[in-house]
DNA sequence: GGCCAGGTATGGT
DNA sequence: ACCATACATGGC
């Protein structure tokens, strides 16, 4: 995709591939908020603010390098577009979310968000987020204005959280879990923060498709479809697919049946989107789950 | 107030 | 291996 970097700026004039309300609102992020034609997303610990005009995006922060990763921004959507809209099942749905980007998303926030998401809404998911980055992650100076009124900064200290690290959240106690309104995920997630390493985060990537799956299954509070998510959207593993309620149903639309073995679904659904799989998903999921 | 939520763990066949 | 059930808790 075509864009410009500046030192502290980014500008998008391709708008046929690149929208920011489709991209935080279809799934795969907690922690961003959206006020009129101005978003602010927070990474790990680092921000940015994304202001949408007309005919450009530009994305705002002290941190090019990392958001031109993030955002995926050297990737050609509209070729991978193309390619699903063959499909004439899926069509609609990328017509719909014409603007969807899969990010590149931190592995370890990714394992604590999708532990959390499980038989979860997301409002309370977002809550559940904003409240452990608070209470454990670091709070760092806000490199640029802020919006007032978000959830994501304090505003009278003019800073945000970042998410916490590994470390940081080996110091929380089931009770702070339990604080943060996991529920009964609480006890999953202090079981996984306490025998997680950094050696197995920092190489994660080097695992084969399979060992990076087995790895998450062995993970409490992680089965099939969170250890999909988590490795779509940590790694862009796009040749998995995560089967969810949402999913489900449109798979029972696809083959006018009633099915709920997900495991089978996610098997159908693999096959016929093969290494397309992830960005097929997130089309899907935005459509069912906004319009539908 | 009762129902529901981006499922998973567990204990039965 | 496959199926049923329990699971906390806020949001609506």
């Amino acid at each position: 995709m075509n864009y410009r970097k500046f030192n502290k700026k980014i500008i998008i004039e391709d708008t046929t591939q690149f929208d920011i309300n489709q991209i935080l609102d279809c799934g795969q992020i907690f922690r961003y908020f959206i006020n009129g034609n101005v978003a602010e997303v927070i990474s790990g610990n680092k921000y940015a603010k994304i202001i949408t005009y007309h005919d450009r995006a530009e994305i705002l922060t002290s941190d090019i390098e990392y958001f031109e990763h993030f955002f995926d921004l050297a990737r050609d959507y509209n070729q991978i577009k193309q390619q699903l809209s063959d499909d004439q099942f899926l069509a609609p749905s990328i017509k719909f979310g014409y603007g969807i980007r899969i990010l590149n998303q931190q592995l370890f926030e990714m394992i604590v968000s999708f532990i959390i998401s499980a038989n979860n809404n997301i409002k309370r998911i977002r809550n559940s987020l904003n409240y452990l980055s608070k209470q454990f992650g670091s709070k760092i100076d806000l490199p640029v204005d802020c919006i007032k009124g978000s959830p994501l900064v304090d505003e009278l200290c003019g800073r945000y959280y970042a998410f916490p690290t590994l470390e940081q959240l080996k110091h929380a106690s089931v009770q702070d879990f339990v604080d943060a309104g996991l529920g009964y995920r609480a006890e999953y997630m202090y079981d996984t923060i306490q025998k997680l390493t950094h050696k197995e985060l920092n190489t994660f990537i080097e695992l084969s498709e399979d060992q990076q799956l087995q790895f998450l299954l062995s993970l409490k509070g992680v089965g099939e479809k969170v250890a999909h998510c988590i490795m779509l959207f940590a790694v862009h593993q796009t040749t998995v697919f995560p089967v969810d309620t949402w999913i489900n149903k449109v798979y029972n639309d696809l083959t006018n049946t009633t099915c709920t073995n997900r495991k089978m679904i996610s098997r159908i659904l693999t096959d016929r989107y093969g290494k397309l799989s992830g960005y097929a998903q997130q089309y899907f999921f935005y459509y069912y789950r906004t319009v539908k």
